[in-house]
DNA sequence: CGGGGGAGTTGATTCAGATTAAGGCTGCCA
DNA sequence: TGGCAGCCTTAATCTGAATCAACTCCCCCG
């Protein structure tokens, strides 16, 4: 539990500064935060269903997921996650964890102990308002999610969440929406659209056939943003990035 | 705007009670919670997409649902709310609603204006604490939805939806889990699905054949809780209810 | 007390997406 | 440098749920 290292709390705080507006005191309260750091390599859980823990964990870079497990064997991803995200903030005020953490690529995670946080959060109304604001997009990002799957077709899906990605990538500063790294498989693809990945692939294709999208091994480009968008039916509005 | 008439805010302080230990100043500033009460007719819009409002809406009786609509015309419903929940909590910290609330039956709504909500959170960790642990459990419940309507069969869709609805309504304090009023239509769950009405009719009685269920009018009994759960493939956890 | 509309029910048909099964590419490690 | 493993691609068949179309039953309201 070294408080060194102050780089790897950089991607936290650009993202806290974006979402309330920050004072010196704010700032120095954020580098206060002690912390461990620790590589993780990819495909590894990080949190467990059903586990408590002390600490809550923020991704400092690489990609992860949340997923959750259902009793005939189908998993379905509920979220995403890039460098700056909190990957439990629910664990500050939930007891037990309802769902699983996983890296998709490499990742360095940082711990943070619980308190640690609480004591910030108390401390600063603006760091508070921040977090329960990051927890508030969450929870609309999930509603977005529920509509996606419930209600859109496999093309739409697709489509939605690509365009999704490309504008939080966008957003933390990781890349142009127009042409990013996609970390995640196919199959990745197909448990957070509810599809399968052979049908995630012939969607992909089609995508591609259009002209919406290209695609080089994991590298991917929006090549008309505007039908893309209408193909997807996104309307950023919901990700309160602004 | 009356101060008046607090038996309203009950439903609400009760639910408070169960997120966090309040003290007697807590519960003495929620009573102090300034607001306007309004009767709603059934399948009236509280909320609108895209829009402001300066007032947040805390549903006193009756039933509601927040929904969103996909370009291609489908509605999805994202939760269904009971007396005693924040209708847009997101509104006390994110300017545009991303979502429409509908009343399901006729109901009372409290306004409460953002402002007095925000300083009673800032004047009373406790109070913050509850609110902001709701916004977390809704999370989780939408989190749930996700893998719900992505990777369950219609079968198990519904059953999950009931059983959730019986174990909210339980705990509100609004009969038992085991014989409950339905305050939606079959139209209704299938919005909240991803089904067709059609499909949900053939559903519901393939439970009742089963012998999971008994219908009467709006009225339901799950008359074996266990199976229903195996059915549902419903763990309550993630209400985090206890 | 009769008529109209919303909700629920049932059956026939169609279709989107799942399943299954191979084959092919790329990168890694022995 | 050759073989293996993971991921992607393609095609054939199968199936759960949508769609379309009646028809019934309440319940409300005149």
């Amino acid at each position: 539990m070294e408080a060194t290292q102050f780089e790897a709390l950089l991607p936290l705080a650009s993202k806290l500064e974006r979402l309330a507006s920050l004072t010196d005191r704010d700032r120095s309260l954020i580098r206060s935060l002690p912390f461990s750091l620790r590589p993780v390599p990819a495909a590894h859980h990080i949190v467990r269903e059903g586990k408590a823990a002390p600490d809550c964990c923020l991704l400092v870079s690489g990609f992860a997921c949340r997923h959750k497990l259902a009793a005939n064997g189908g998993r379905q991803i509920v979220s995403f996650h890039l460098a700056g995200d909190m990957l439990d903030l629910q664990h500050l005020l939930l007891e037990v964890a309802d769902h699983n953490v996983q890296t998709i690529t490499e990742a360095e995670v940082a711990w943070i102990p619980k308190v640690e946080l609480r004591r910030v959060a108390r401390e600063s109304p603006a760091i508070a308002d921040a977090l329960w604001r990051d927890t508030l997009i969450e929870a609309s990002i999930f509603r977005e999610w529920v509509l996606n799957v419930g209600r859109r077709d496999a093309r739409s899906r697709i489509a939605h969440m690509l365009c999704e990605f490309a504008a939080r990538c966008e957003t933390a500063g990781l890349g142009s929406a127009e042409s990013f790294e996609l970390p995640m498989t196919q199959e990745q693809i197909a448990d957070a659209t509810g599809l399968t990945s052979v049908h995630v692939n012939r969607m992909l294709r089609a995508l591609q056939e259009a002209g919406a999208i290209a695609r080089d091994r994991r590298h991917l480009r929006i090549l008309d943003w505007e039908t893309m968008c209408s193909i997807a039916d996104f309307h950023p509005a919901y990700l309160h990035a602004a």
